[in-house]
DNA sequence: TTTTTTGTTCAAAATTTCTTGAACATTCTG
DNA sequence: CAGAATGTTCAAGAAATTTTGAACAAAAAA
């Protein structure tokens, strides 16, 4: 129900100076900043830091980065990054950047926000609008007919009936606005 | 990131026949539905199955139901119920209903999608996006002049600028919108 | 005022979700 | 093919959230 903590703990080493010698990508002041920034703009989704974390280095970050080059500079293990890197990109909120003669793939953010928004209506979204008509039959057909109750159940089952019409109108007019942008 | 478990678990005596003397109030087939449509529908949004329950609850039911009534038909703790009341009141999901020479507060479930919509907008929405502008600001100062990466970070934090110009066109729209339903 | 009723709060327990790390699978290289 | 590099999966642990239940507060009744 509420949001994760959103503070970022990351190396906060301003001066670049090394902690030790394995540690090498420190992140810049900006990079440091746009992963807090996105960290909690995914809080405000629900979704786990690691992800934010992953979004807001790639957006930082002009170059492609790799697996291992995300895993080095944010500190996350193998997993999370793989797990975040395989959401993002179903999402397609990250692009496969296609290095010649670079065997590790490399990604970078898209930041067109009418793809991100399409991905995540379309991942998010419409597979949990798609089984709402088979329970609303559900719920339709547990009106009991007859009783005295029943025209208060109608009532109630077409308002719902009315909330998936106005999802049907409101998420192509948001697609279509996000077009703009 | 995943929604909490779907499928529920209450007294499902269709036949009403009472478990044991304590266990008055079963539901209608009718609520049990319901209940189990809200559930899911608030899982998608990340909330609580407590807050889905009550909601469902109240949505199924003709008469304003109190505490304590909640309480005894789905057989969640006092704590839950006054918690998830809460939530939903200060979202406007609910509707207090003042019986005349009644003590007890009882409550009735808003279904107009205008004031849902709102409510929702105003207490889970409106908060992320208003300290948005200082978190911008912040990113916006990193920026490292003089750099040669100044451009593309400042080409970035245009595109957040322009995020923040979408929602404040698509949120009035979708108020209106929801309006009409 | 004292007692009873009603509702809130919050620490602890239960549950769920997230992260880690190591084993496994797959693909490339020599 | 063997060996190395790259990436995925998943069980176990860590962390966060939700639920419970009992103590507490507030308001009404006696």
């Amino acid at each position: 129900m509420t949001p994760r903590a959103t503070g970022g703990s990351l190396s906060s080493n301003g001066s670049n100076g090394s902690r030790d010698a394995a540690s090498r990508p420190a992140l810049s002041t900006f990079q440091l900043q746009a992963v807090s920034f996105f960290v909690h703009a995914f809080a405000a989704l629900s979704l786990p830091r690691s992800i934010g974390e992953i979004y807001g280095l790639l957006f930082s970050t002009e170059e492609a980065l790799s697996l291992d080059d995300i895993i080095e500079r944010l500190r996350i293990s193998k997993g999370s990054a793989s797990e975040g890197l395989r959401w993002l990109r179903s999402l397609g909120a990250v692009n496969p950047v296609y290095l010649p003669g670079v065997r590790k793939e490399h990604f970078t953010a898209e930041t067109s926000l009418r793809k991100l928004a399409t991905g995540y209506l379309r991942d998010r979204i419409h597979p949990h609008l798609e089984n709402g008509p088979e329970r609303l039959r559900l719920l339709q057909e547990s009106v009991e007919e007859g009783a005295p109750e029943s025209s208060f159940q109608k009532s109630r089952t077409g308002q719902i009936a009315g909330w998936y019409k106005f999802m049907g109108r409101v998420l192509p007019l948001v697609k279509a606005l996000a077009g703009k942008f």
